[in-house]
DNA sequence: GCCGTTTTCGGCCCGACTGTTTTCAGTCG
């Protein structure tokens, strides 16, 4: 678990506490929304405690801050610890289960003395098997059967799915609510219409005259294994691939207000409604009322107008200032998927003794799905040769022989499609050593057409130790990008610990571009950092990293990242011209 | 607990669904 998860969840077990043995529910939410906040972090919150800027961090105030320096300095917080001590530990497991919040797990973690996490649910679920819960006071027949589903369908270690994932499935069932005639419009919502890059439970909406019919017909999906809650206007699902759908159902009248109010995210929603109560309106998924007459919207930007404000891009709706800009009309024009007209990191098939993973498509292949997409030029970006066990002889034949080898076939592309104008940028992607020097020899460097320089080793060490490390590499003048620079795999290993301000600052003085690496489980640099690069005036640049042709097609996911971090078209390298991007690569 | 173009005190979003409750509490998003 990160470092970030861990102190969530913390906050989320003393805010159980609180829940359940004291009535201020304020404080509850409070610490809720802190949990919630540290979670949305791409920065480990320690190194933010290490660089005292915790209280930068909104939802922190004066006493949280002063609790986690406790955390951080010395392992534990006595205030935590004795309020931990007020409940048996075992309700934080029986938490984890769908439809059992802090009052239930400490109804039966208390009956039941379920004092241990370990055991807890396999306790609970023998304590079902000889029927003892209905020992339990206003926990009847009803209650056990619903508990008893959800342990059943409980899903092993709930993992957040990757967007592309996420997608993937949301479009099949999309595509079946879409085949009956009574669907108007079929949308994700949720955490999948922002784009973020990792989505929990899949959520849909459904726009229908016919809202009991096309419920039914919602719920018929034949690759749904269960349904968990069914209602006229929302139910939930749980797919056979494990996965749980809720689908949303509205009428034309009120589809904007609808999508807006799923969409969320909650802290944007929360600030929205806040708004809303000061000019004496409620806000809600039915509309915005005012009195007793309700205001109807059937698109979002209706809705955002009448709250007098710009309609706010899904990507942007996390309340991390969006609603401001909004309401001085000054949200910026994020950059979109048809501004991209390139992609310079494409690794080909060219046979050589690579440092790592050689892509599987030739370049013909390359320079064919370059043009399907419009693109301009297209830059090869192989991993560098070995590093040992090579002389620097033999490495220079090496890339002698792969530019060679690049040039011919495609002046042989050129000819067989009369030139179509596609360029060809010949790269490559440098290691960053453990020391900081590059895996190259400048001389060999310097036949590049560019370099993009990447972190593939000795990822655990320490922020001074990396920071230098990049700053030395993107040094050399043929090092123009830093790929994906935290070197974060979503959900499989943590992002370097780096001074990202100080690399930023760098960055933007010697004109170094950073990477927005498109791959679906790196999605890197994060949103929260392209936010602070581009308040510094950084250039970005939107890649692939494709190994493979149809990883091409993934440049959309660098695209929505880009823009979840107010990346504008300015912003983004490769949405210059060639022409344009001449000057950039001197 | 946090937070501030009415406020450093006095507020703090809104509704669906479930179960057991004849009017609401708990959970979820």
């Amino acid at each position: 678990m990160t470092v970030n998860r861990e102190t969530a969840q913390l906050l989320e077990r003393v805010a159980a506490v609180f829940r359940v043995k004291e009535g201020d529910t304020f404080r509850v939410k409070a610490y809720l929304n802190a949990a919630a906040v540290i979670d949305s972090l791409t920065e480990p919150l320690d190194e933010l405690w290490r660089q005292q800027k915790l209280d930068t961090v909104p939802g922190l105030g004066k006493a949280l801050v002063g609790y986690l320096q406790e955390y951080f300095s010395k392992g534990k917080v006595q205030h935590f610890d004795s309020q931990l001590k007020k409940v048996p530990a075992g309700m934080f497991a029986l938490m984890d289960i769908r439809g059992v919040g802090p009052m239930t797990a400490y109804k039966l973690a208390r009956k039941f003395h379920l004092s241990d996490k370990k055991t807890a649910i396999h306790r609970l679920q023998q304590l079902i098997k000889d029927d003892k819960l209905g020992k339990i006071e206003s926990f009847k027949e009803r209650s056990i059967e619903r508990l008893t589903k959800s342990l059943k369908i409980q899903t092993i270690g709930k993992g957040r799915l990757l967007l592309s994932d996420a997608l993937s499935i949301a479009e099949d069932y999309l595509e079946y609510l879409k085949r009956s005639s009574l669907t108007i419009e079929a949308e994700p919502l949720g955490s999948l219409r922002r784009r973020l890059s990792t989505v929990g439970d899949i959520d849909l909406a459904l726009n229908t005259k016919h809202p009991e019919a096309s419920m039914k017909h919602a719920l018929s999906y034949s690759q749904i294994s269960s349904v968990i809650t069914k209602g006229d206007k929302v139910s939930h699902v749980k797919l056979k691939n494990g996965f749980e759908v809720d689908i949303k159902i509205s009428e034309p009248r009120d589809w904007g207000s609808l999508l807006q109010h799923y969409t969320g995210s909650k802290m944007h929603n929360i600030h929205l409604r806040t708004i809303a109560k000061g000019k004496n309106l409620s806000l809600s998924e039915y509309g915005i009322k005012k009195g007793k007459k309700t205001n109807h919207f059937k698109t979002e930007k209706d809705c955002y107008r009448f709250l007098g404000m710009q309609v706010i891009p899904p990507e942007l709706r996390e309340d991390t200032g969006e609603i401001g800009l909004a309401q001085k009309n000054s949200l910026p024009e994020l950059i979109e998927l048809g501004d991209i007209k390139g992609d310079l990191h494409i690794h080909s098939n060219y046979d050589f003794p690579s440092s790592h993973d050689q892509g599987v498509s030739s370049l013909h292949e390359i320079l064919t799905k370059a043009e399907e997409l419009g693109y301009e030029y297209i830059g090869i970006s192989d991993h560098n040769p070995k590093y040992s066990g090579l002389s620097e002889k033999e490495t220079e034949k090496i890339l002698m022989g792969r530019k060679k080898f690049l040039e011919q076939d495609f002046h042989a592309y050129e000819k067989r499609v009369k030139n179509r104008g596609i360029k060809l940028l010949i790269g490559m992607e440098i290691d960053i050593r453990p020391d900081g020097d590059l895996a190259l020899s400048d001389k060999l460097m310097n036949s590049l057409d560019y370099a993009i320089v990447s972190i593939h080793s000795s990822f655990d060490k320490g922020m001074d130790e990396n920071t230098d490390r990049i700053i030395n590499a993107l040094s050399h003048p043929k090092a123009l990008i830093l790929g994906h620079p935290t070197g974060r795999l979503i959900n499989r290993r943590d992002p370097i610990v780096a001074d990202w301000e100080k690399i930023f600052e760098f960055s933007a003085k010697s004109k170094k571009i950073i990477e927005v690496n498109s791959y679906p489980d790196r999605l890197d640099l994060p949103d929260d950092l392209i936010k602070t690069a581009v308040s510094k005036g950084v250039k970005l640049i939107i890649n692939t990293d494709s190994h493979d042709v149809d990883h091409m097609d993934g440049i959309k996911y660098g695209v929505w990242q880009a823009r979840r971090g107010y990346a504008t078209k300015k912003d983004i390298v490769n949405s210059l011209t060639w022409k344009n991007l001449q000057t950039v690569l001197k």
